[in-house]
RNA sequence: GGGGCCAUCGUCUAGUGGUUAGGACACCGCCCUUUCACGGCGGCAGCACGGGUUCGAUCCCCGUUGGCCCUACCA
């Protein structure tokens, strides 16, 4: 009776792998490694016409990226290996095993019948029924026996196959989100559960909803965390796991994340799919924070979490703070100013040895020549960056001396009272900070300048620009032997 | 058209039948400072509207408006 936990993120490899699918991922994640239970990935691609292999490796790759690895699922680009006892994990590849017999099933148990009516069919009765000021539903209401419910046809001709759906009373959902729903059930019909096949008899292609009830019972989904887009399906599928005397799993949608207009989140938003936000340099801790904290309030002993401090939570945290009771039942709209500072605040966290494996990515080829001591000191002293293209981004001066100065500055800095400062600096030998520093007091002291003098001076020379880490970070970046060509070419 | 869901600062949200309606991000100002940043301090700003219930509603009920979802042999 004490069944573990069990939660899946079911996407359709249609496109990318989109944030807000990322969302329901990390919801279904959070809440089975907070009870110890398995999160299972499963592939939905029963839409034929839009379902690719490449948009499965995305969905894999997106996925892999961002963390939330899957106890059960399939093996990233390997097509027919999977892991997990419930296998294979790709609805196109379960069709004989698993949804034509419980299409079956249904049909010899007379809770679904095969359905001859063609598109065209539907179409002219519907078009009749609108006609008459009436919403259509298929063999209800003006299309009352219109339909193939007690036709008892065989599968001696391609036939679609509907479940037979309750006519009266109601389907009342109870989520763990939203709370109780009804659904009356005159509002629903017989809805398709396998399409008209393609040869001459048998059973077609299942639908989603169908697939998704017959998938989440054999895989022993104790938690259905999903979209809330799919509350308006879920009273047809628990007439199915009604038709099939199952037990309904606990159902859970999370709201919808919406773009900063309050419109869906959509590509003129800006970036919808996952790969986009690794591109702009998030770290992956920052996607999954800031993803959580949309919808969801993390509460500390029953006391809401107050402060910035308390908002940065690391994954420990959240995955032992997840709680579908705090979250909410509104749509939130993706706020990318807010993920901006959680990624700037988890990259200064960092160690800059978590930082480097995805700050890698934005360097060029030199950056792996460098060894660990160079590479620590440049990323300590760029984790000022709102992300890692603007780390990367500082760290520019490192890979080539500049062509081009900065006018103004170069006229502002580059006084004929610097230069043999500049010439002092260039002789300059010991490169360790407390030493440049010494230094450069004594030498300013002696001139009778200002470090601000010197040190903008020599961001000119070194980067083109006034602009750059900390002048002893970046003249020891540089070393000794770049920083006096740089320099000499002013003096 | 029908059905469903939702509604507190610009955004994410806390909250209670009586509160100066709290926090975070953003924004603005000041401070710090070797540049850019970081950081510190302070400020601006909200209960969608209309009816009820009540001594009293942001909170409870109804309605309106608005937004979103579903309404496929898509998922």
């Amino acid at each position: 009776m004490n069944r573990p936990i069990v939660t899946r993120f079911a996407p359709s490899p249609t496109g990318m792998l989109h944030i807000g699918g990322v969302r329901t991922a990390l919801f279904c994640w959070l809440f089975a490694r907070k009870h110890g239970g398995r999160f299972i990935l499963r592939v939905e691609d029963t839409d034929l016409t839009r379902s690719t292999d490449d948009n499965i490796r995305i969905i894999e790759a997106g996925m892999a990226w961002c963390g939330l690895d899957w106890d059960e699922g399939p093996v990233a680009g390997e097509p027919s290996r999977w892991v997990g006892p419930h296998g294979p994990y790709r609805q196109m590849m379960r069709m004989d095993s698993h949804y034509k017999p419980a299409v079956q099933k249904l049909l010899d148990e007379g809770k679904a019948y095969r359905c001859r009516c063609t598109r065209e069919d539907i179409e002219a009765r519907r078009a009749a029924v609108e006609a008459a000021g009436k919403v259509f539903q298929y063999n209800r209401g003006l299309d009352a026996g219109k339909g193939c419910r007690d036709k008892g046809f065989n599968g001696s001709i391609p036939a679609a196959v509907r479940l037979k759906m309750p006519e009266s009373g109601d389907i009342v959902l109870h989520d763990l989100i939203k709370g109780d729903i009804a659904f009356p059930a005159d509002s629903l019909d017989d809805w398709i559960i396998a399409r008209t096949p393609d040869g001459a008899d048998g059973i077609g292609v299942p639908t989603y909803n169908f697939c998704v009830v017959v998938d989440d019972v054999d895989m022993e989904v104790t938690h259905v965390i999903r979209g809330d887009d799919h509350v308006n399906n879920t009273p047809k599928q628990i007439a199915l796991y009604a038709a099939f005397g199952h037990d309904l799993p606990a159902f859970a949608h999370v709201p919808m994340i919406l773009g900063a207009d309050g419109a869906k989140l959509s590509k003129r938003h800006g970036a919808t799919s996952i790969t986009e936000y690794q591109a702009m340099g998030f770290l992956p801790s920052a996607i999954r924070l800031a993803l959580a904290r949309l919808s969801w309030t993390p509460k500390i002993d029953g006391r809401a979490v107050e402060t910035a401090e308390e908002e940065l939570l690391t994954d420990a945290e959240m995955i032992q703070l997840f709680d579908l009771a705090d979250v909410q039942k509104s749509a939130a709209r993706f706020d990318m100013a807010k993920l901006e500072w959680m990624n700037q605040k988890l990259i200064q966290r960092a160690t800059w040895q978590e930082i480097e494996p995805h700050l890698a990515a934005f360097m060029p080829d030199a950056w792996k020549t460098k060894p660990d001591d160079w590479k620590a000191k440049a990323i300590q002293c760029t984790q000022k960056g709102k992300n890692l293209k603007e780390m990367a981004g500082f760290l520019e001066f490192c890979w080539a001396a500049p062509t081009e100065f900065d006018e103004k500055a170069v006229e502002k800095f580059m006084t004929d009272a610097i230069k043999p400062v500049l010439r002092e600096v260039v002789a300059l030998e010991d490169y360790a900070h407390d030493a440049l520093e010494a230094a450069f007091n004594r030498i300013l002291e002696a001139h009778g300048l200002k470090l601000k003098d010197l040190a903008q001076a020599l961001r000119v020379a070194l980067c083109g620009k006034p602009v750059s880490p900390p002048i002893f970070d970046t003249m020891a970046l540089l070393g000794r032997e770049e920083v006096a060509a740089r320099v000499g070419k002013w003096v």
